[in-house]
DNA sequence: TAGATTGTTAATCGATTAACAATC
DNA sequence: TAGATTGTTAATCGATTAACAATC
């Protein structure tokens, strides 16, 4: 199942859209799809689907399609959700704390149990049973738990800091970064960039008239 | 300069991140630079620097390469930044008022003027001076206040509801869609979709070991 | 069995990179 | 002028789509 070398980076990102239409078709009760089908409700050709998906193995069956269900799940297991992840949150001002609210990715299985902040009035609090921690604390805090995923939601000019403080430690494979920068780590440490003022920018130029 | 019509998703995509990194540049007082110089700090190469902007215009001089504020100036004229845009927020929950209090977009030109919620518990609430009011007042709202983009921070299920409220009165040209889900909306109306269960997703295929 | 639909190879399309003449 | 670097055309690379034999 390993074959993630050779798959296309575009390949990559569709698949989690393809685990939340599956998961859709699984709420509605459907049992069974073809390539044809699905690419109708996603937008994707049949034939994208079809190799999407044999990156991985061949997960469907001639003259029947593939089983809503199993699918679901292999693409699950694809992802890496067949295990869950610790996380912790840099940065505990409001895109921290609504990130930590935010259910969905407990229940995908991402579970944040410690927040940093360097403001005085943040540290000490708790945010819907998450301690809010000094981000002085952090080294200490990654040498003493099983951190897999930092989301740094810190502002443009502490993000690089804080990432290279939480890659010294190497205990983490991975940073979600929200900060309006490209944050740059040590060969091994995934980064994730959000950023969200880009995303707007391109709606921006779309709605030019 | 409007040659957008053919110019690929992929080019579009980028110009925001010009956009940061010539900031960058006016920032450390640099005046000018090669494509070959901002392709290295940005990860880019020099022919797709000139090729992205060669969609625009020839914003360059040879042997001499770009001056940065100019091409700054350039591109936030490409994105539309020389004016500016009236926004709603859609759901007042952590997410919503974590991006009105964003103040990066404020400063980009993105005005919040209002945000809405069916809770009655945030109705009347003012955050950060900006007024919660009742979901069903949207449509009042719109046709009396020229809204350009509407954020869209609901929960996956009523997203949809959401959007079709708010294309049906046609006063809007975009919508920016934070809910876990694909929304589609009338010809002519844009939607971007921040789904960022997606990119966390990504994270978690790519430290699988 | 016949029909349907996959898995996979081949063809096409589009995006990125290389090359180079134009020119500051 | 000579050197540098653009704008742009041509070549390459990779991703998407089409086609079809395999097979349930």
């Amino acid at each position: 199942m390993e074959k993630k070398d050779k798959v296309s980076m575009a390949a990559i990102r569709r698949l989690p859209k393809y685990y939340r239409y599956l998961k859709d078709l699984i709420d509605r009760d459907v049992e069974k799809i073809s390539s044809k089908e699905l690419g109708d409700i996603m937008g994707f050709t049949a034939s994208q689907i079809r190799q999407d998906l044999n990156n991985f193995g061949g997960f469907g069956q001639q003259g029947y399609g593939y089983n809503v269900k199993e699918l679901y799940g292999e693409v699950g297991k694809i992802l890496g959700l067949d295990k869950s992840y610790e996380v912790v949150i840099i940065g505990a001002g409001n895109l921290g704390q609504a990130l930590s609210n935010y259910t969905n990715f407990e229940k995908t299985g991402f579970n944040c149990k410690a927040m940093f902040d360097v403001n005085p009035r943040l540290v000490g609090m708790t945010i819907r049973d998450i301690k809010v921690y000094d981000f002085d604390d952090i080294e200490g805090y990654l040498e003493t738990h099983d951190v897999d995923i930092a989301f740094v939601c810190t502002n443009k000019e502490s993000a690089q800091d804080v990432a290279s403080r939480i890659s010294n430690t190497c205990k983490i494979s991975a940073i979600w970064n929200f900060a309006p920068t490209d944050i740059v780590t040590p060969e091994g440490i995934v980064v994730e960039n959000v950023h969200l003022i880009d995303s707007l920018l391109t709606v921006a130029y779309r709605i030019k008239d």
